[in-house]
DNA sequence: GAGCTTGAGTTGCAACTAAAAACTTTTCCT
DNA sequence: AGGAAAAGTTTTTAGTTGCAACTCAAGCTC
């Protein structure tokens, strides 16, 4: 990563801290990884995960008001509830498996199970990647960031963007 | 994502939790993605951030623990420490970006700055994505949870795999 | 339909963690 | 020598986490 560095100071302009608000709690991406595995209801997340009953009451609770997950009355018997996962939800899924297979490649190695496989041929997934504007993925070391105005401007110099 | 569900009960193995027991807490990844943006020093952290000292102190020191971040004393001024990213930390990147970008999906729509783009065009990354093992990259629908056992095993009734 | 069980929570309290502000140390600058 | 900068600690206060016990409605059992 040869000049990852920032033009400027405001590092506030960024889609982090919305993600962290939620996300960035104690339990929620192990919430969300059970959900993902087919985890529905309070007791299950309860004996699954270990987590304190009111610690998960309030996580779920904001899960929820964040649309992240809903909450349904499970229709058949009234004391049920199911929370089932969003698109929103869903879309967490790379973040997810980017931290998951960082702490794989660096923690002890677990033998995961369940493993993620490509519906297709049945083989585990690769690495989640970044990807350049047409989908070609991108090496870590070929990125940059650049100020806003400055997007697209190719090294001519010291020249600017305009407009 | 049609049949993204669990075969069993053992949601334990993972690399999830290895990689949460750091990058969990609190101010972890906004102090790496200020490490990403060319942040090195205490104070600038501080500043950066609005963290509380002794909170960024501990924090530094985590992740200098857990080796993401490297603490070298800086040559030619001996009061100052230099923090830099390791390649375990840089590794985090898919991370940190994925999060990132749902962050910015689904949150108040900012106008992100620096905005990291690809050095090649200097035009702005698409979506971080999942790949397949060679490289594809797949929709989350096209993808299911299996045993690790049935790896590979293309659906032939109850079949299992042997060895 | 009385009594037990299950599901999904609250409540109360102890232990831990975060935040703000002041203080300490060492080093540099003049 | 005196002041300021860099990187921390310490202290105090406020907020979170975690455990255990409790509630309360709905089902199940005989």
């Amino acid at each position: 990563m040869g000049e990852l560095r920032e033009p400027l100071r405001d590092l506030t302009e960024c889609g982090l801290p919305q993600a962290l608000e939620v996300m960035g709690e104690r339990w929620s991406f192990m919430i969300l990884r059970a959900s993902f595995n087919g985890v529905h209801h309070f007791e299950e997340f309860l004996s699954e995960l270990g987590i304190a009953r009111n610690i998960l009451s309030s996580r779920l609770a904001k899960l929820v008001e964040h649309g992240i997950l809903e909450r349904l009355p499970v229709a058949g018997d009234r004391r049920k509830i199911e929370y089932r996962l969003t698109d929103k939800g869903m879309d967490l899924l790379p973040a997810l498996l980017a931290l998951r297979q960082w702490g794989q490649k660096y923690g002890a190695q677990v033998e995961e199970n369940p493993v993620l496989v490509d519906e297709r041929d049945r083989l585990p997934i690769g690495p989640v990647a970044i990807t350049a504007h047409d989908g070609r993925t991108i090496d870590k070391h070929d990125l940059l960031f650049v100020h806003r105005d400055m997007v697209g401007v190719v090294e001519l110099g010291a020249s600017r963007a305009t407009g």
